[in-house]
DNA sequence: TGTACATCAGTGAACGCGCGTTCACTGATGTAC
DNA sequence: TGTACATCAGTGAACGCGCGTTCACTGATGTAC
């Protein structure tokens, strides 16, 4: 049952894939390699020929997913101003709340990634850095360093919101809890541009 | 081997107690019941005589937990302005990121939290909801609605900025994330004291 | 180019283990008389 | 107040189950000649 390079390139793939949108879903511990490997239409035994451990598996999981969001903000950015905010205003919708599957590691799995193993939180705060330096070039601040604290800020700040809103039972005050991280963290910049050096680019 | 009331009640507390740490040092799904109750110095059998499930006893122990930060916060805040900062700024502390006993389940087990059932994200809820009326009591600020939007604010960005510190492999950035979190949220007043009403209070 | 053979992706049973929960049993507690 | 008995906190074996990982086996792929 030997398959062809391509196809087992292909495997590994889709077992990848399959496995983020899995760990990010149902939480790293609830997510089983049988689990993982049935939805991604094979049996569990030949999960050892791709990965050496769940660990590992979870490492390039994070790493992937990390990846993903740091591309679509490269090219929103690249996008030029309003598609950035926008793309930022995006990650404290109701919409990305309530997605559980797509989105942001450090949201979905917060807890569980503070005690996972280096490989995972170097992958992570690897994914976390390039956010930091997308979101402080953009921000255009007076200094270089002030930018980076401005981006650090906003970014765990919307990591918290979101994370408060997706446990929070009463729906009013979940929606309050993103309504408010966006307006304080003026998004989008029509709403109190408060510390943006520069109220538009060309 | 009958045990008196007060025996029956201590120990019941007393599960109660070992599992609100466990659960925030390993996580929900990584704690086991038979791990609670040895800790306990008691054998797992026993643990249905006092609890239903592990569900009831984590719903109990995110209820417990939040309730000890109501209490802690209440009392800072009853001590006076300095006394409620140097409180509120521990939590940004590096000894309380590095501390994963005590301290907020939202930030523990976040992740997991989101996914508990109601009876637990309910207690979690009450919890923020009685730090929300706490810090915004205290943030005197012109209308009590602004106010409360600053203490929804506040919160989830310091639970956001934990959370993503305790991830960070690098001690640096790590550190970073909280002393951003701590200065961008006026912590402590003397420095950027920005929206609060009064500079000090009597 | 054709053939013989080593490689190895995927299968499915099995490994040891720990999970949450149940249960028969024990003996001290607390209560009814 | 003293006694007989029902209650029930705690024990430890057992339940069925799923976990991560291993392994003998299969047969198509890819390679050496």
């Amino acid at each position: 049952m030997k398959k062809s390079k391509a196809e087992t390139a292909e495997t590994r793939k889709r077992i990848l894939e399959v496995a983020t949108q899995a760990f990010k879903h149902n939480g790293i511990r609830a997510t089983g390699v049988s689990e993982i490997m049935a939805a991604a239409g094979l049996t569990h035994g030949g999960f050892y020929r791709h990965f050496a451990s769940k660990e590992q598996l979870l490492a390039e999981a994070c790493a992937a997913s990390m990846e993903t969001l740091v591309v679509s903000a490269e090219t929103a950015a690249a996008s030029g101003d309003a598609a950035f905010m926008k793309h930022i205003a995006h990650f404290l919708s109701t919409e990305y709340r309530d997605d559980n599957l797509g989105g942001c590691p450090l949201v979905a799995m917060g807890s569980e990634l503070a005690r996972a193993d280096m490989d995972t939180r170097r992958a992570a705060s690897q994914g976390f850095r390039e956010l930091i330096d997308i979101v402080a070039r953009w921000s255009q601040l007076e200094s270089a360093s002030s930018a980076r604290a401005e981006a650090i800020f906003t970014l765990s700040s919307m990591i918290g919101a979101v994370t408060v809103a997706r446990i929070v039972d009463d729906p009013k005050l979940s929606n309050q809890i993103l309504s408010v991280a966006k307006k304080r963290l003026a998004i989008p910049a029509t709403k109190s541009p408060r510390r943006r050096a520069t109220a538009a680019r060309a």
